[in-house]
DNA sequence: CGCACATATGCACATAGGTTCAAATGTTTG
DNA sequence: CAAACATTTGAACCTATGTGCATATGTGCG
């Protein structure tokens, strides 16, 4: 009698090339709902005026809603909505001083995440 | 008189409140094109089905669609159209033998990036 | 050549998400 | 309190995009 284990889910209806190679990367592979996370974390570094915001608070610290509506040249709106998903990520935090709403970011990694994507902008301009 | 330089394009219109640090911030925030690319780069790699087949070959080193489709759970079609965003952002290269086409990693940073995310799910998870 | 297999592609459909506008909330000031 | 200001929120709109299905392309084999 074969004992079912974890990486025979769900394969007996494809093809198998190398069922050895296939089997390594299934016991390797993080769960789904964290590589779920991880989507969702890049998703939200997605975005053209969220990438913008956090530039803008990379460089200088700490900026209001209107003022980081100046610096990326979006409706305040705009940069609150997208404030708002970069807050839920964890990415960005939020100090009130009066009737203002001052933004930071909130995330070690974020730093390290902009060079690593600059990089690969510009290493990919180069290679055409 | 004021004299008008590229800092006050676009200023007029909102209310801003540092003037100074809006000012840094704009002559220190990457060109537009830039940011465009550094979040199409993000967008590819924020999406399940993408981040998965990533950590497999990241595993594994290469794999064949079938057996990417077996390791990440999706359909042969539906990884074969997430390879192709990958292709296309210059993540991952593919190598013919035979009918098969192998996938592999081909970008130096993919791989500090997904490092890099995991650390920032698994800070947040301890979080809550 | 014709068939089987591995992959790619085009289309259709459903859903997600970005922006805008209008209105609400919260805060200071007179 | 009322008015002004900074920000948030909700709804509507439109676009982007992930998936499934059918079909096309490419390759090896008899």
């Amino acid at each position: 009698m074969i004992t079912a284990n974890a990486a025979d889910v769900d394969m007996c209806e494809v093809s198998v090339i190398d069922r050895k190679r296939v089997e390594v990367a299934r016991s390797l592979m993080p769960a789904i709902d964290e590589t779920d996370r991880m989507a969702e974390w890049f998703r939200v570094l997605g975005d053209p005026t969220r990438t913008r915001l956090l530039y803008a608070l990379l460089e200088v610290g700490e900026l209001c809603v209107c003022d980081l509506s100046a610096v990326v040249g979006a409706t305040e709106s705009t940069v609150s909505h997208s404030l708002r998903w970069l807050r839920a990520a964890g990415i960005v935090r939020a100090r009130r001083s009066g009737r203002m709403m001052y933004y930071s970011l909130d995330d070690e990694h974020v730093r390290m995440l902009l060079n690593l994507s600059r990089e690969h902008v510009r290493h990919r301009e180069r290679g055409r």
